[in-house]
DNA sequence: TCCTTTGTTCAATGATCCTTGAACTATTGA
DNA sequence: TCAATAGTTCAAGGATCATTGAACAAAGGA
């Protein structure tokens, strides 16, 4: 690995940036499943009703390099989780109230949403 | 006056476009002063630090259509106001995490912010 | 080793964004 | 009526965005 991937420090997340990269339906639809997902990660792969792979690898990098989501390696996977305390730290309030907000949407606009609730947490992904 | 200014009514104001208007220094900046200066209204003519005249029309149109602002004609002035009652109904505190937020960007980014905390409110805007 | 899985990179395309200056409208006050 | 004030509209420009398919790379299992 020639260089890892960029995450920006917790310090040097910028609210603008937080913004842009939310404000957009499939990444909006990322947070709010990894949210329900708990802290459980999950890999670009579970995303794959929300766009193409290509489509995915670019909304995960933006959420990525606007400090919203750690990414990590994992064999031939990358394992995503929201940066809750970075963000909780930085903006207190901000990702619950987002989060909250987007749980409202209809589920025909949030297609795999019945799936990432899971409530007892035993999906077994393919 | 053929058609009066567009307002999405509060049930119509949708997460994606209020993040995508606010995604933006120069709106950020508005939505910043507009709330330290209270309840008060204040005009285009205000933010003029912030950009030109032809931009600030045009952001401030951007923030009314995503249902973030409110602007009612006074002579040849325009009144505007956050929504702030619309918005907390529909996205419980997520403005007042923004605001709370946006307030910490330093003076240096946020060229007027001194001015529009202006705690007496007696500022005799020329 | 070969194949599969998982995801990235690249170039191309069309769409949207932000800014600018010039021209314009509407309202107010002298 | 005339001029000043406040803001809008328009077309043009360059920049950034989101999507696509093809090619690529890295890791793991048979």
């Amino acid at each position: 690995m020639t260089h890892p991937l960029f995450h920006p420090d917790a310090e040097e997340i910028s609210l603008p940036a937080i913004l842009t990269a939310l404000g957009d339906e499939t990444r909006l639809n990322i947070i709010a499943i990894l949210a329900r997902n708990g802290e459980r990660a999950m890999t670009c792969g579970q995303f794959l009703e929300l766009g193409s792979k290509t489509a995915l690898s670019y909304h995960v990098a933006k959420l990525r390099e606007a400090g919203v989501i750690n990414v990590r390696p994992d064999g031939t996977k990358r394992l995503l989780t929201l940066r809750r305390v970075d963000l909780e730290g930085r903006f207190p309030g901000f990702l619950d109230s987002i989060i909250a907000s987007a749980n409202t949407i209809p589920l025909r606009e949030n297609p795999i949403a019945a799936n990432a609730a899971d409530p007892a947490g035993e999906t077994e992904w393919t």
